[in-house]
DNA sequence: TGCTAGTGTGTACAACTGTAAACGGAGGGC
DNA sequence: GCCCTCCGTTTACAGTTGTACACACTAGCA
C-alpha cells in the first residue's frame, strides 16, 4: 500500500489542479507569477485566482512563508502522491470486474514513453505469476454478478 | 442558463456512482428495489437515494419508462463509457509527463485478472513500437519543464 | 367509500465550488 | 507627508452535492 499519513488525501477540484500544478513545477511561487502564469491558459480574475490559493491553503494542500510584505506558496504533498491519491479514488467507484478494461482503455489512450512502458511491462509480469484467474463483480450486496 | 447536448460524459458523484451501479447490474430495476439493495451498504434514507435518482434522471443519466403506476430506471450509457470517460477525465489534469507514473501505480494497486494483464501486455507491445523516448511536461504556459 | 401503503414530487438546508467585486494596510515615488 | 499600487482579506452569490422531511397521489383493502 502507499505511504500517506492521512488515509485520503483530500478532495482536489478541477481548478484547483490547474494551481497546484503551477505550484509543483515552480516549487515556490509567489501568487503575482502563479497568478500572471495561469491567467495565460485561464480567463479568470486575479481575485478568483486568490480565492483558489486562500481555499488551497486552508485544505492545507498548500502553506505559505511570509518574504517580506508577500507570501511564498508551496505545495505541502508530492505530486505524485496527489496523482496516485486521486487515481486510486476514482478507481474506488469502480466495478472490481471492470477496472481491467479501464486500465486497458487508459493505457490506449495516454501518451506513454518507451520507459513508462517498460517498467509497465515489468510489474504486468510480476504480478502475471499471482494473478487471478478472474475477479468478482462487487457493484451488488449479494454475490449477483454483473 | 440553457441546457446543451452534452458533448462529454456527465460527471457523475460519487453517491451518483453507488446507485448507477446498481443499475447498470440490474439493467432495469424498479426504485423500490434499488432502495432495498442500496440500503445494504449505506445507511441512506429512502428519500436521500430517491432524490439522488431523480437528480440523475435531470442528468440524462437516467431513463424512465412508466409500468403502472411506477417507474423503472435504465442508465443511458454504458457503464464501460462512463469509466473510460471518468478516467480521461481524471488523466486530463494530471502533467503529461506524469501520467506514465500514475498508471504505473494503478496497475500495482489495482487487482487485475490473467487475461486483464495479457489484453495490458499485448497493447503495451503494439505502443512501444511508436512510443516516443519522452514526453513533455504541460504544466505551464512556456515550455518551462518540471 | 374512506383509509392505508407505496411511489413520486416539493422543499430545505448546509457545505463545497466557480467566479469575482470591493476593501484595507504597507511600501515606494513625488 | 500623501497618494498610488500591490497584495492579502472580506464578502457575495449562484450552482452542485449530500442528506432528508413532509406531502400528494393512486390503487387496493377494510
Amino acid at each position: 500500500m502507499s505511504e500517506s499519513i492521512q488515509n485520503s488525501v483530500q478532495e482536489i477540484t478541477p481548478s484547483e489542479w490547474e494551481l497546484m500544478r503551477i505550484v509543483w513545477t515552480k516549487g515556490k511561487i509567489y501568487s503575482r507569477e502563479l497568478i500572471d502564469l495561469l491567467q495565460e491558459k485561464r480567463s479568470w480574475s486575479d481575485s478568483t485566482i486568490k480565492t483558489l490559493l486562500r481555499r488551497l491553503v486552508k485544505k492545507g494542500l498548500l502553506t505559505t512563508e511570509k518574504k517580506e510584505r508577500r507570501f511564498l506558496y508551496t505545495a505541502t504533498i508530492s505530486e505524485t502522491a496527489a496523482m496516485n491519491g486521486s487515481a486510486e479514488q476514482l478507481f474506488d467507484h469502480l466495478c472490481a470486474m471492470k477496472k481491467g478494461a479501464t486500465l486497458l482503455n487508459l493505457v490506449e489512450h495516454v501518451t506513454l514513453t518507451q520507459d513508462d512502458i517498460a517498467q509497465l511491462q515489468a510489474a504486468l509480469s510480476r504480478k502475471a505469476k499471482t494473478a487471478p484467474k478472474q475477479v468478482d463483480c462487487d457493484c451488488l450486496p449479494n454475490d449477483e454478478q454483473c
